[in-house]
DNA sequence: TGTGATTTAATCGTGTGCGACCTAATTTAT
DNA sequence: ATAAATTAGGTCGCACACGATTAAATCACA
């Protein structure tokens, strides 16, 4: 199989595994989320906002990693979907604060079940789960 | 800081730490790939092709985990660079044949310097990254 | 041998990710 | 007080991902 170069072997790139290792969990969500109609990004800036509403584009960047590149478009979206509003601060016009609407704090009722449904669906013990959670937390 | 859920806490998602591992070493690449004029999808397709050149989009496909959705324009880009070739297979026009160029061959060459490069910027030592190696196929 | 099922790529539409850039609001440094 | 720098969010463009569909070639088999 593997040619010349045992450095480049694909089974020996991290990145490989990482890479497949995360689109195979957001596969297995999306037929739950679907039942809501949210995508897995979606779904990651609602749990963001469960934890605590009203927050600032900024501060929800942070949480998630993402760029306003990424999230303008995907709290309109939201926006659309009646989940969330948008809304400057009288304080300071450069902010935009992310407010759930009642249907978004709805939505996390319809949520709760799922992370014991993708634990059950990814087939791992609560260890396994553990191992790989510390061993992520290696790359921060 | 969290809410009511605890089930539903951004910190016990293990989809989240994934997601954020996955691009965080998506975005260690793109420098090093850059160089190369090559993105990170397209550097794991020419690992396939350098293992083993002259496969179809079905092999590339499936094992890349990556439908010809996705590999179609993909390989196009490729083959737009003069980095690989696309043709019908004449026994079976259905088939589409990747090889790489002259080009193509060459670039491994420059890339055999990235896996090193990266173990060295991710800051994780070998049994870290077998560690989590080992922990990621946990989901397989 | 003809025809319906299957296989393989390609196409289309939607939604991310992200680099690069823009604009407006605010802060700072003089 | 005000010009320069910084900050927050938005826009644009490109390249994925992926579900759904289509088109063409091949296969299976009655």
């Amino acid at each position: 199989m593997s040619k010349s170069n045992p450095q480049l072997n694909l089974d020996n790139q991290l990145c490989f595994k990482l890479y497949n290792a995360s689109r195979q969990v957001t596969r297995l969500y999306q037929p739950l989320l679907k039942e809501v109609g949210l995508t897995y990004p979606q779904y990651i800036v609602l749990l963001i906002l469960w934890e605590q509403d009203g927050q600032l584009v900024k501060e929800i960047g942070k949480r998630a990693g993402l760029n306003s590149n990424t999230l303008t478009p995907l709290l309109k979206r939201l926006e659309q979907h009646g989940i969330v509003s948008r809304n400057k601060t009288p304080d300071d016009e450069r902010h935009t604060i992310i407010h759930l609407t009642k249907a978004g704090k709805e939505l996390e009722q319809s949520c709760a079940c799922i992370p014991a449904q993708m634990l059950e669906k990814s087939g791992l013990s609560m260890e396994q789960m553990q191992l790989l959670k510390s061993a992520l937390d290696l790359l921060q």
